[in-house]
DNA sequence: TATTACTATATGCATAGCGCATATATACAC
DNA sequence: GTGTATATATGCGCTATGCATATAGTAATA
């Protein structure tokens, strides 16, 4: 039995456990850019406080996610070239952006009650043996 | 924008919530077989306290999962020929079963802290509006 | 007896999401 | 000039899963 994180090379059978919310970077992004512009990078700085890794993986996740966020109207970008390294890619919120956070949060809240009742169901189980 | 739950059309961009746990159908068979034999129809009513619906696609999820559980020996089935109905197949835990629980919940919390944290931070940022 | 509905298990097809590797380029320290 | 941090991006391939469909036993009911 292989019981793995994100970012394994366990890729057979159902006993490797990933256990990841699908797309919960979108939401993520979303929240970081409520209110306050970013670019990738500096989103993954703020990402890995959600339990992101800053892997080759997530990096890759997060620009798409991004761009597919940008074609959709959710941020728009705009090419910054500072003092100081590359130029950057930096986001902001549209309302419709805003809007769609709003109803992952609910969602979320959704998930977040099925992980409870799973785990309140599996105490009640654990204590009654 | 389009908003969607599970079992629904949704297929393109980014604009599309789904907001579900991975391979969450797997830990919850398993705690519903802890300690309680039962068959693949009778399970998804049982999956249906864990938000799970019943649909086709949970259907071919659930039997999916039952046969990729007992390839890897976290399962054992007995065919049973009732007095009513077309013949069960009835599921058990096994041993590796069991731990593979005990490890998909740990997961489990650590996600919902994820989710946690995560709502945690929406609600601040938003009273700060 | 035909029809319908419920119980029960199973599989084929297509695709979204993502892990992993890799490419590319700037800036700066040593 | 070599290495490291910053910064963005994409190709390949696989897993999980949504959806549709196949199959069949039992039972009620028209």
């Amino acid at each position: 039995m292989t019981v793995c994180g994100r970012n394994n090379k366990c890729r057979s059978g159902s006993s490797c456990i990933h256990g990841r919310m699908e797309k919960f970077m979108e939401p993520s992004i979303l929240l970081f850019l409520w209110g306050q512009r970013s670019h990738g990078y500096e989103l993954m700085e703020k990402l890995k406080t959600l339990g992101f890794e800053g892997s080759s993986a997530d990096m890759a996740t997060l620009y798409r996610t991004l761009r597919n966020l940008e074609e959709d109207g959710m941020v728009v970008s705009t090419w910054e070239e500072g003092s100081q390294g590359p130029p950057k890619r930096v986001y902001e919120l549209t309302e419709n952006g805003e809007a769609l956070l709003h109803n992952w949060a609910r969602a979320i809240q959704v998930q977040r009650a099925r992980l409870d009742r799973f785990l309140a169901l599996y105490e009640q189980r654990r204590q009654s043996t």
